[in-house]
DNA sequence: TTCAGCAATAGGAGTTATTCCTATCTTATG
DNA sequence: CATAAGATAGGAATAACTCCTATTGCTGAA
């Protein structure tokens, strides 16, 4: 039916060298084209495409880790270990919460569905400290002129 | 600046109501395309697009609630209490867990980040028993006609 | 009851984020 | 070098929403 897996040589080029190395720099975790905005800056010529591409390609080779956070943009991460992550749910921004995943949790929840179980994920949900000024300015402001 | 909140009267259509009972009816947890196959039955020239509005305006008045699972579709749940979800990795559907929250993890983990935490969501990944049958049924066909 | 006015709808256009396609270029290897 | 697999730029296509507009439906005051 299927042929075996064809098992293709990835090549590091240029492209992929840059993308990972200012997804390293970020701090943040960046989505597909914030990671575009800035490698840019280095390869003019790269294309929105390459970076998705390159993106989804450094995932599977496990250099690279997508982060599906809520439910619009992809996030990517440099560091690919178990860790888990805040989000503002205003501007959707993501960080990472200093803590060790409970790799109890899978367990202790196995009996709970006929699911086989891979993993799981904890999000904190909240306001990040930028735009919550942002609100209490607003606030201030409604106040003064109501 | 801007106007106090208009407060306008919502009104339970034959619309709302029948997006209401199809989704309560439904025990998985539909994204607005599904709900709108179902709704359609029973109304047959209701548009996407009310039933897109129509499930926003049931979250935003308290009805429904707006899962953010992974990364694509939108869920709505009928169930708006607070609970736990797994969800498959391979075909994105949702159940759930039944299990009461951890709710003392957002005070637990509100020292570890500066953002003004307001919730949290645990999602367990795996692969649903169709998922995983279908998977099998295929290795099974590959080690057959190698 | 009538009717003014706000609320809601159908249908379709527009948007956003992502994926797909293709001609062309690059690299590794014999 | 010749060749072929891998990768790229640029743009078209798609999926899932989101917005717009003309029309219709309700409702509460007269
Ligand atoms: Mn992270
Ligand atoms: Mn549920
Ligand atoms: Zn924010
Ligand atoms: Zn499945």
């Amino acid at each position: 039916m299927s042929d075996p897996p064809p098992k293709r040589r990835l090549r590091m080029t240029r492209q992929r060298r840059v993308i990972l190395e200012e997804l390293k720099k970020l701090k943040a975790h960046p989505t597909a084209d914030e990671v575009y905005e800035v490698v840019r800056e280095r390869l003019p010529r790269i294309s929105l495409s390459t970076v998705y591409r390159d993106l989804e390609t450094l995932c599977e080779w496990g250099k690279v880790r997508l982060l599906e956070v809520g439910c619009a943009k992809k996030h990517f991460d440099y560091d690919t270990r178990d860790h888990y992550h805040v989000r503002c749910a205003r501007c959707g921004r993501v960080e990472n919460l200093p803590v060790e995943p409970f790799t109890y949790l899978e367990q202790a929840f196995r009996d709970l569905t006929d699911y086989e179980v891979t993993g799981h994920k904890l999000e904190l949900i909240g306001i990040c400290p930028e735009c919550k000024r942002k609100e209490e300015e607003e606030k201030k402001s409604k106040e003064e002129a109501p």
